[in-house]
DNA sequence: TCTCTGCTCAC
DNA sequence: CAAGTGAGCAGAGAC
């Protein structure tokens, strides 16, 4: 940053009150509040070190929690604070050309939607366009209602609709270009800071329970991937100027990964440790087939099994999401735990370590207090058990990519880089890499990705470079 | 103007 | 009853 951009960002002066706040630190904008005035006023008054303690880990007593706050939360506020106060470049001109195109879509299908539906509605209004669907066209006699009794209209409502009528596609696709518009595409812009000319995020470092950081103001880590249309929007995250390149980093399954190092199942950490594809292994043992034999369906439903493994899954959720019937997905279950007995056993146990502590913790010893753990109501139950599954995983995976960032800011400070650390998405890391340092900070960045975190699975990252965020990856 | 709801985007 | 963690937008209704 040159001697005049330093100052383009004004300092917000702040109370104690202000700092520390009611919510704690989440609400504080590091990027309007000199680093120096959160170390002085922790460091001046042990009141407001206490209340620190208290924002990132609610007891205090015990040696592991505390080192979460002195070996991460603390040493990572600056390189959050730089972060923010670096932002990201964003091409104006190109989101403006796109949110013209999306325009003409919407406005065609609005068109269509109208005529198929033989009415003029507010498409955007979910109560209006449940009673179109269920009323006026009569879609489904048993449609659901939410508990303000209108009708659901939602995503995975529609589609299983689809071939009821022509117009349930057209809703699905005029929501998804108008959520790109509103959300992306016409915002981002308007965010842009008129004296850095960049996006400035704040990351919030103490609002998820898990210890994965937020984003907000905006939310710079939920840009579209999935879809063709949505993508887009990603090649309008660009590098300062010609002489820099967006990179990308991402841990591998990290999650996956983690599990298979927390339960120490042995079948699961080899599967990693021979580098197949995960889902296709799992596959593999589930269905008891050879690698070879596991066609599209297969690895897919195995997938599913996976992620259903982290959130903690029920026969009759994995039956929803892959549409086949309950006894099917029980059977995969099962089929499942028997292949990694050793997962079973690592869910069982944390819940049940759950009731006897009342919390649950990661690799670093970050916590989550889990109240409704012996609640006597099953529905409450059951939430506060896939919490204490979840919470160590999505959990460890935030500390190790917290130690990385920590690391890999160092180690660019000391090597005085000019590129920069510009987001993170909870497994990726993002920069803009000058053009003489490619290689240097490629290498640099998998070896502190790789090695935050000693666990008995090994780890992969992988690096890519391009001209935006899109073809970084 | 504020708050809640439903929906949809990400990992 | 029924898959974890977030944030933002438009509509709808309370004030």
């Amino acid at each position: 940053m040159d001697a005049m951009s330093e100052h383009y960002l004004q300092y917000k002066p702040v109370s104690i009150t202000e700092l520390i706040g009611k919510k704690g630190i989440a609400q504080l904008n590091m990027r309007d509040v000199p680093l120096e005035k959160i170390k002085e006023y922790a460091a001046e008054d042990s009141d407001i070190t206490l209340q620190l303690h208290d924002i990132f880990v609610p007891k205090l007593k015990e040696q592991e929690a505390v080192s979460v706050l002195e070996e991460i939360e603390m040493p990572l506020v600056p390189v959050l604070a730089g972060m923010e106060r670096e932002g990201v470049m964003i091409d104006k001109n190109f989101l403006h050309l796109y949110s013209a195109e999306l325009d003409l879509e919407a406005k065609k299908s609005e068109e269509r939607i109208h005529t198929l539906a033989g009415v003029k509605f507010n498409i955007a209004s979910p109560k209006q366009m449940g009673e179109v669907l269920f009323e006026k066209l009569k879609l489904d006699p048993k449609a659901k209602k939410t508990k303000t009794g209108q009708y659901q209209t939602g995503e995975d409502i529609l589609s299983k609709l689809a071939p009821e009528h022509e117009i349930i596609k057209e809703i699905l696709r005029y929501r998804q270009i108008s959520k790109l518009k509103s959300t992306y595409v016409d915002a981002l812009p308007t965010l842009i800071h008129p004296v850095s000319g960049r996006v400035h995020t704040s990351f919030n470092q103490a609002v998820a329970a898990t210890g994965r950081l937020s984003s907000q103001n905006p939310n710079l880590q939920n840009i579209p991937i999935r879809t063709e249309m949505g993508r887009e929007v990603r090649k309008a995250f660009i590098p300062r100027n010609s002489e820099f390149e967006i990179l990308a980093a991402d841990y591998s399954q990290i999650e996956l990964r983690i599990i298979a190092a927390l339960s120490g199942d042995e079948g699961m950490i080899r599967d990693f440790k021979d580098g197949h594809d995960i889902h296709t292994a799992t596959a593999s043992k589930v269905f008891n087939v050879s690698l070879d034999a596991v066609d599209k369906e297969m690895r897919r439903k195995a997938k599913m099994v996976n992620f259903g493994i982290i959130y903690g899954i029920s026969a009759f959720g994995l039956a929803q999401r892959l549409e086949i019937p309950r006894k099917e997905a029980a059977e995969i279950i099962e089929a499942y735990f028997t292949q990694y007995p050793n997962i079973k056993k690592y869910m069982n146990d944390t819940i049940e370590g759950a009731r006897t502590h009342g919390f649950v913790q990661t690799v670093k010893g970050r916590r989550r207090y889990i109240r409704d753990i012996n609640s006597r109501n099953q529905t409450v139950r059951g939430f506060a058990e896939r919490n204490a599954i979840n919470a160590p995983i999505q959990g460890s995976a935030a500390d190790m990519i917290k130690i990385a960032m920590i690391a890999v800011h160092e180690a660019m400070q000391k090597a005085s880089l000019k590129s920069k650390m510009i987001l993170q998405v909870h497994d990726e890391l993002l920069f803009e890499v000058h053009h003489s340092e490619k290689e240097l900070l490629k290498k640099l960045v998998i070896d502190k990705m790789k090695n935050a975190i000693q666990l008995a699975v090994p780890i992969e990252v992988e690096v890519g470079i391009g001209a935006n965020w899109l073809e970084a990856h």
